[in-house]
DNA sequence: CGTATGACCATGC
DNA sequence: GGCATGGCCATAC
């Protein structure tokens, strides 16, 4: 572990599940110290020439927009994991956006539950 | 130690 | 909706 800043990225980013998409955004939130989105994609770029154990689901980190950031290949990856995109490459992250680390896992390692409002979907009645 | 470089993001037009 | 701008800050050199 030579870049220990990275590591805790990789470690959040570990626990997105199949089938859902993380922004830059959010997982540098989560690992919050300074953090920031940049930084994530720094480390996500990093992969290409580190291959880590165990692996780093990176296609499940996208940016804001809702579009995968590097190429068609992210989105065939993201599609065999079940997340659907418009023909313009976009996905609905309020459908297949992750809801952020399990609580407490989070407390024990010092990470952030993720602020933005999981209430507001509960609160529209979606799903 | 200064500078350049990003798989980014929010905002404003 | 797209494009430009400023801010962000760890790494690499």
């Amino acid at each position: 572990m030579s870049h220990p800043l990275y590591q805790r990225i990789y470690e959040v980013v570990r626990h997105i599940p199949p089938g859902r998409v993380a922004t830059y955004g959010q997982v540098a939130q989560v690992v919050g110290s300074p953090v920031t989105a940049r930084e994530v994609g720094e480390a996500m770029a990093a992969l290409r020439d580190h291959h880590p154990d165990p692996p780093v689901p990176w296609q499940r980190v996208i940016n804001a927009q809702g579009k995968v950031s590097t190429g068609h290949q992210q989105q065939q990856l993201l599609e065999q994991e079940g997340v659907t995109f418009s023909p313009k490459g976009v996905t609905d992250l309020q459908r297949f956006g992750w809801h952020g680390p399990d609580p407490a896992w989070a407390a024990a390692h010092g990470f952030s539950p993720l602020r933005t409002g999981q209430a507001e979907e509960s609160q529209l009645g979606l799903f």
